[in-house]
RNA sequence: CGGGGUGUAGCGUAGCCCGGUAUCGCGUCUGGUUUGGGACCAGGAGGUCGCAGGUUCGAAUCCUGCCACCCCGACCA
């Protein structure tokens, strides 16, 4: 079979969409703009959240969940909330289906209607922050720190698998503090715990920063973000913190009684990362050959293909392979153990790499001979004959450098695809041939902002932690500016 | 919502300009031979040609209307 993944250069959208589908991972639904995950995208996911679960626990918060629906009137409490999202917004107005009288079919009850509205969520601060406030009239009250995993709804125009759909899961963290500190610190604290996961798990490097005003999420007063660089050079941004100040506590009235015993308004922060990283993986480090998935995320990190010629051959690698199994096993490494007649060997191998399968270990007659294994690694496609001595030793330190490995190779992609401009047209020269970021000086108005985006299509990704103070001029105004922000174009 | 494109078997397609009841590949089923990189041979099954109407002796093909999906923008995690 031909697998014929469109080759990145020609067109990097699609080849990507025809990735996610051949591996398995989700395919379009029936439903406008939503996806079916399937098993084993799911499976990855699951690993994700596994892992995020517990860092969220570790870091002293707990899960709890909120309703789906939205009563609408929460929405016109924060202006500027409402403002960011009413234009994506599903919205319930009826509860009861019926008979058409003419018997065309099923139609909308007209005597059913809502009396108020129900939206169905896009984010969950303001039925949290209503809920809050019932939670909340003490300074012993707080901190609360809050965790929620959900699907939620944004009427996207365009979608794209896992990148941008109608309905996506996710997690959103709430936090109610007493202090502005208390509550940056949190803002701060649950960025590095998603730049970790990015960096020590997806295996993808990320820029820590914040957002300008202009890509500021709907009602926050500082939005931090990781930015991540995907094989076509733009920019995926892989997980936001917001400050949310006082201002979801002032429009629902959420105070809390000092120490002091002086009457205050609560501090906010929220938090997220999304299904959208499913999406960061595969374009982070997938090649032709399909998915490469760093092994503390892949549902299977070790698989065995046995190569026999008759029920002999077969029963005698089954054996050697049940050994390694439990060896493997022993050392929480999952592993499969492909012992299908119905496939050829070279198809299995095919497909192991399709789904991104770190490890493959393949045995045959020659193998049996020579107390060996052939092991074949995901990343750099090398085999190398193993023996069978301390055999689970080596595969462990081996998914250990596969994880590395994985993350170096994107690590020095992005190094070579980030520049710096000093002009315009140098931007637009660079984002033409080479894509990637460019670190260019900015007046810091909005205005400026707007025009480099229209004439480069690359927005400001952030203003990056810790960055170096160096007096210049915006590439657009020609303005005093005192450091360099990041650009690309992005998802 | 603008600009472009495509609808033919489970999937991917040829045929359309120039009208005669549909081509090829993958998959699938049966039998046999195979098994160290997506096996081979033989045989079989599978189609309202997106929908509706029109022209015609005859429409996948020409005409009209509609629908769906995809890509590129605007919006966005």
């Amino acid at each position: 079979m031909a697998k014929a993944l469109t080759p990145r250069s020609e067109n990097y959208s699609q080849w990507y969409n025809d990735l996610v589908v051949k591996a398995d991972l989700a395919e379009n639904s029936a439903v406008r703009g939503c996806m079916v995950i399937k098993p084993y995208g799911y499976a990855i996911w699951e690993k994700m959240q596994a892992v995020l679960d517990k860092m969220f626990k570790d870091t002293g918060h707990q899960n709890a969940y909120f309703p789906l629906f939205i009563p609408k009137s929460f929405f016109s409490k924060e202006a500027s909330h409402i403002e960011g999202f009413a234009k994506e917004c599903a919205v319930v107005t009826h509860y009861r289906l019926k008979n058409a009288e003419d018997g065309s079919g099923i139609i909308v009850d007209p005597d059913a209607k809502l009396e108020e509205e129900l939206i169905v969520r896009p984010t969950s601060e303001t039925i949290i922050w209503h809920t809050y406030k019932g939670w909340i009239q003490s300074y012993r009250d707080l901190p609360i720190l809050v965790n929620q995993w959900a699907n939620v709804v944004r009427w996207e125009m365009r979608t794209r698998l896992f990148l941008r759909t109608a309905e996506f899961l996710w997690q959103e963290g709430h936090t109610a503090h007493a202090t502005s500190e208390e509550a940056v610190e949190e803002t701060n604290r649950m960025l590095d715990v998603y730049a970790e996961f990015s960096e020590n798990y997806l295996a993808i490097p990320v820029i820590k920063g914040s957002k300008t005003a202009n890509e500021r999420f709907a009602g926050a007063v500082e939005t931090l973000c990781i930015e991540a660089m995907m094989q076509d050079g733009k920019a995926l941004q892989a997980g936001t913190s917001h400050f949310l100040g006082q201002n979801f506590a002032k429009a629902f009235d959420v105070r809390f009684t000092s120490k002091e015993g002086k009457l205050e308004l609560v501090w906010a922060t929220s938090w997220g990362v999304s299904t959208r990283l499913m999406g960061a993986l595969v374009m982070a480090h997938s090649d032709d050959d399909g998915l490469v998935l760093p092994p503390k995320l892949a549902p299977i990190q070790v698989v065995i293909v046995p190569i026999y010629k008759g029920d002999e051959q077969k029963n005698a690698i089954s054996e050697v392979a049940n050994g390694i199994m439990t060896e493997l096993k022993k050392k929480g490494i999952s592993v499969k153990f492909d012992n299908r007649d119905s496939h050829k060997p070279g198809w299995k191998f095919a497909e192991y790499e399709l789904k991104g399968v770190p490890v493959r270990i393949s045995i045959g007659p020659r193998d049996l001979e020579n107390q060996s294994v052939e092991v074949a690694r995901r990343d750099t496609k090398e085999k190398t004959v193993i023996h069978l001595t301390d055999l689970a030793l080596k595969i462990e330190h081996l998914l250990d450098q596969i994880q590395t490995n994985i993350y170096e190779k994107a690590l020095n992609f992005r190094n070579t695809k980030t520049f710096q401009a000093d002009s315009i047209d140098e931007m637009n020269r660079i984002l033409d041939t080479e894509g990637g970021f460019i670190y260019a000086h900015w007046d810091g108005t909005s205005e400026s902002e707007q025009k480099i985006k229209e004439e480069t299509k690359a927005t400001i990704r952030c203003i990056p932690q810790g960055n170096k103070q160096e007096a210049g001029k915006c590439v657009y105004s020609g303005l005093p500016s005192k450091e360099r922000v990041l650009f690309a174009r992005a998802y």
